[in-house]
DNA sequence: CCTCCAGTAAACAGATCGGTATAGTCACTG
DNA sequence: CAGTGACTATACCGATCTGTTTACTGGAGG
């Protein structure tokens, strides 16, 4: 990626997140990364690919970003689950202050043939993937139940956080996952 | 409201919904209302305005069913939680199967002082007020808590159902939020 | 030296955007 | 019968949309 293609994916991905996808043209895209149309056409083909580009960046970077907090952590489910809350807090404050951005991606994307749907859905399955993971090692009986919980009390976190519908809902959130998951170490510890 | 604007709003409701705000025109409502584009400015001034008519009568549509469900539920608190989540899983395959049109909106309107976003957060702050109020009929030293943990149960079930994360999440939702409302009960009886 | 490539600058295309203007039809109502 | 309000039909406005085109510049590598 040559220095004006990333940005304009640095640009892009500021515009595209706090002002949605469709309401943000080329041209002011262009005009903030100090960049002609043409190399945007040039390195990106189209709006379309730059979209996918951006969703697809931002979701490499916090699995990466998730990852080396999941390591910090340890190897204890407990600490994992928290790392996780906590990961998404301090994500939150700098880079998902209006929510997840696949979340509001797909609000905005209606043809499940989009070249973005995939990337989006992806990373909802995966973070399934990881509470379920993380949920088997603390409760292997109860695992896909637990990570299917863990997973809607995330979700609406973040959900909660944008809409700023109580103060601190991840943390509130990390606190009720807890007391799910050593709930669920209890009945089978 | 004339019969023609009523057109108007159903048609925006429908194609907002599906397809977002930023990404529909005032021209396609028209066509897919059979109204000419003057009876919308005449009728409704704006698209901004008719975006806000659009996401208010969402808005009122919803409570009104939902009360519905819960005067049906009687006076226990157990049922009326579980009727909430009932509500929202009949509401959610007929209207909502997209996920909550509120978030999705959220998602297009950057500015706070956009007319539509007091409808929002409004809407919100209801649901966390509803569940809270049921809450404190359950377990009243454990009310704040508890309803802030319905909400977000709820809130990602309704973003899990619009992104097809698992099967069946508001059902899943529903299960969880009974268990919580037991557990702080047998605290609290 | 010459070619390739990333990039600028600026004009242009056709479509669509939100919104307005003009003219006229129809039904109801005082 | 005159007036009013809801509505259609159609043309238009300037702005903006995604995307293309042409012409040119500067640096790096063989």
């Amino acid at each position: 990626m040559t220095p004006a293609a990333l940005r304009v994916r640095t640009a892009a991905d500021r515009l595209f997140y706090e002002r949605g996808i469709h309401a943000v043209g080329v041209d002011l895209i262009a005009a903030e990364a100090g960049v002609t149309k043409k190399t945007i056409y040039d390195r990106f083909g189209s709006k379309e690919q730059l979209v996918v580009e951006y969703l697809a960046d931002r979701d490499e970077r916090w699995r990466a970003f998730l990852d080396g907090r999941l390591d910090a952590a340890g190897p204890d489910a407990r600490a994992r689950v928290r790392a996780v809350f906590d990961a998404s807090l301090a994500w939150a404050g700098d880079h998902n202050s209006k929510g997840c951005s696949m979340v509001n991606a797909h609000a905005e994307i209606s043809d499940p043939a989009h070249p973005a749907y995939p990337i989006i859905t992806g990373q909802k399955a995966w973070m399934l993937a990881l509470f379920t993971g993380l949920a088997r090692e603390a409760a292997p009986g109860d695992a896909e139940r637990l990570g299917r919980s863990l997973t809607l009390l995330h979700e609406g976190a973040l959900v909660a956080y944008g809409l700023r519908v109580f103060p601190d809902p991840i943390g509130h959130a990390r606190d009720e996952a807890e007391a799910l998951l050593d709930a669920a170490r209890a009945q089978r510890p």
